[in-house]
DNA sequence: GCTTTCCTGGAAAACGCTTTCCGAGACGCT
DNA sequence: AGCGTCTCGGAAAGCGTTTTCCAGGAAAGC
């Protein structure tokens, strides 16, 4: 109305009764007021519309009803499907929702982490694969580890070589489908375009599908890896090298949806038939890859049900004390821990995610 | 490290010296402190890992350094790309992004505002079409003017038919050139696929291409509207409608890109050649529209643009005195006002975004 | 009928920070 | 040398809540 914030005093005394009580009525709820009280603080409040500070709660020691979700780019589709299956959950909870964008900068994530962290958001989600280096693990583990300390929950999504709870797909697994399912397609000379190995990520999907590639007989030689930058772009850039290079492959594979995006218009540009001469195929099923031409053939992640479910994880209801413990008995994850790094503490809840082979139009046999 | 956060108290304790001295060297800034103190206040701080407490610093009168965004959905590639822009300069400002999805529910989205309120934000920006309801008009319309009223900014993207500063992308003009091209492309009967009326971008997008088409000539009977979801399943359910009436028309305009996905979808389930058939042809220019084949005609928006802009009119330092007065001169906004609804304060700064039509290879001549 | 227990409202103390106001030295001017 | 001015550190008053503790009245027990 005028300048200025409706204070919770200010509706007391319209009321015509202590902070106290108006503080019980409006936000408490254990203690009991008397119902006569209860409606002259109620009318109060409505007719000047208070509406709480929450700074002043989150000091005063109420719960704070903010998370904060880390991530790439929340344009790249990937991310933008994650962020929607938490947003979901964190709206039933009545959760407000901070976004932070890193755009793949390590330092930008630790910053952000650290921002949320003086936030004091009850929960943090860091989206999106973590990085190898070695400097970014010990000071985002130490950032992490003040975190918890202080009473705060995170949880990861995507591998990140770090203690705590996590939502995980089957990276290695998705991609060992792939390799397996072009090899009985009777493709022999196979490209990889993956990104920086500095990404777990890619590490896992170039990694497993290598191996897996391996363990069905197609000798390395016959094995083309092109690391790019891990985008839409650094698959237009592999694909163009790749024809470039006189196309020594068969079947592609990309580390990526969106990859795999980027490849497909090189191809489409240089005149390459998908999958008539070159067979593609992507990881992630980002929404659109069903719309592309030919449509793509991916291994299927139920993005939102990721985002989802790391967001009940962080959600799930903590014992107050906030004693370093981590999980707490997270009955649905089927905790079968492939070993892809053993220095986690057993407690730590962890969800797998499984990587399901869609076929579309993209693959087929070789020329 | 331990429980509990550290307190700047502890910091300045540690550093043996005021509370006072250690806020000023931590974060306060105007006033100087002697470079040996301030050293010491330095070493202390890192030492500890302090981290200030966000809700403290905004009780105590500091500004507060979070923007709430207010939009339908982040996962569709409109409201993503705008998100992406805006994000950056919140970044460049060092200000974190709040986020809300109204899933276009009118009620969740006052929620929201009111949600932001208490979270005192710094500004709210709203994304995405306003509603025509009055009752809504009314209650946004005094939730924001509280708002305001209490220091705080908005900003529309989109035409919200509410005061204040807006971004405002040329859904009419645009509209209008769609017409226009079918029109020289030989099109006569035409199809438009537009959503809820009660969104001012449908409206304004079916309303300006209609318009457009009567003063070309084309009789009223040789144009079909059709009502359905603002989405891509609505999309797809138009023109899976259009192709069992009869396809009464040889290009179909879609109110956006999103709804354009669907149709392609439907039709080509349906066995419409397009552009041989039918012309095809959406708004936005979303990232993907280029990709899909046919690549989609459209109208191009500068969808991050907008973001950034739309951010940087909440952001432009304002008088610390908040004063309703909305708009300060900003400078490169070409204030050609259209007059597409006048109640609109003349203060309030305007920032239009002009609509470039982009033909790709979805529309062609008339079978 | 008097004491003991509930029950409910109010006063006041945090919560962690910013900022205003003071006071004490240091310096410059006459 | 004396006085005024300037600089910079510290004490303390909020900011708007929640929550603990206390007090007073009503209900209950003997």
């Amino acid at each position: 109305m005028d300048g200025g914030y409706v204070t919770l005093a200010q509706v007391a005394s319209a009321a015509r009764v202590s902070l106290a009580t108006a503080s019980r009525v409006l936000n408490g709820g254990a203690r009991v007021v008397r119902p006569e009280l209860r409606d002259r603080v109620l009318a109060a409040a409505r007719r000047l519309s208070y509406v709480p500070n929450a700074h002043a709660q989150a000091l005063a020691g109420g719960a704070t009803a903010t998370v904060g979700l880390v991530m790439h780019d929340v344009s790249d589709p990937y991310f933008a499907s994650i962020t929607r299956g938490a947003m979901q959950v964190a709206a039933e909870h009545g959760v407000l929702v901070v976004l932070g964008s890193t755009f793949r900068s390590p330092e930008r994530e630790i910053e952000y982490v650290s921002l949320l962290r003086g936030q004091r958001t009850r929960a943090i989600l860091l989206v999106g694969s973590g990085f190898t280096d070695p400097g970014y693990l010990r000071e985002m583990g130490a950032e992490l580890a003040g975190y918890q300390g202080s009473g705060g929950r995170y949880a990861f999504i995507s591998h990140h070589d770090l203690p705590g709870a996590a939502v995980l797909p089957d990276n290695r697994g998705g991609a060992a489908e792939v390799a397996r399912a072009l090899v009985r397609l009777g493709h022999r000379r196979i490209a990889v375009a993956g990104g920086p190995p500095r990404l777990n990520t890619v590490e896992h999907r170039v990694g497993g599908f290598v191996e897996a590639l391996a363990a069905a007989g197609v000798p390395s030689a016959d094995v083309t890896v092109v690391e790019r930058e891990f985008s839409e772009e650094g698959g237009y850039v592999a694909a163009h090298d790749l024809v470039t290079a006189g196309l020594p492959a068969t079947a592609l594979f990309c580390a990526s949806d969106v990859m795999a995006i980027g490849a497909l218009l090189a191809l489409r540009e240089r005149g390459v038939a998908v999958p008539g001469r070159l067979s593609l195929i992507g990881f992630d099923d980002i929404p659109i890859a069903r719309h592309l031409t030919p449509a793509l053939s991916t291994v299927a992640l139920d993005l939102e049900e990721m985002g989802r479910r790391a967001m009940e994880l962080v959600l799930a209801c903590p014992r107050p004390g906030a004693d370093p413990d981590g999980g707490d008995g997270q009955d649905d994850g089927d905790d079968r821990d492939t070993g892809e790094s053993g220095d986690r503490e057993p407690e730590d809840s962890r969800v797998w995610i499984p990587a399901r082979l869609v076929l579309r139009d993209s693959t087929g046999p070789p020329p």
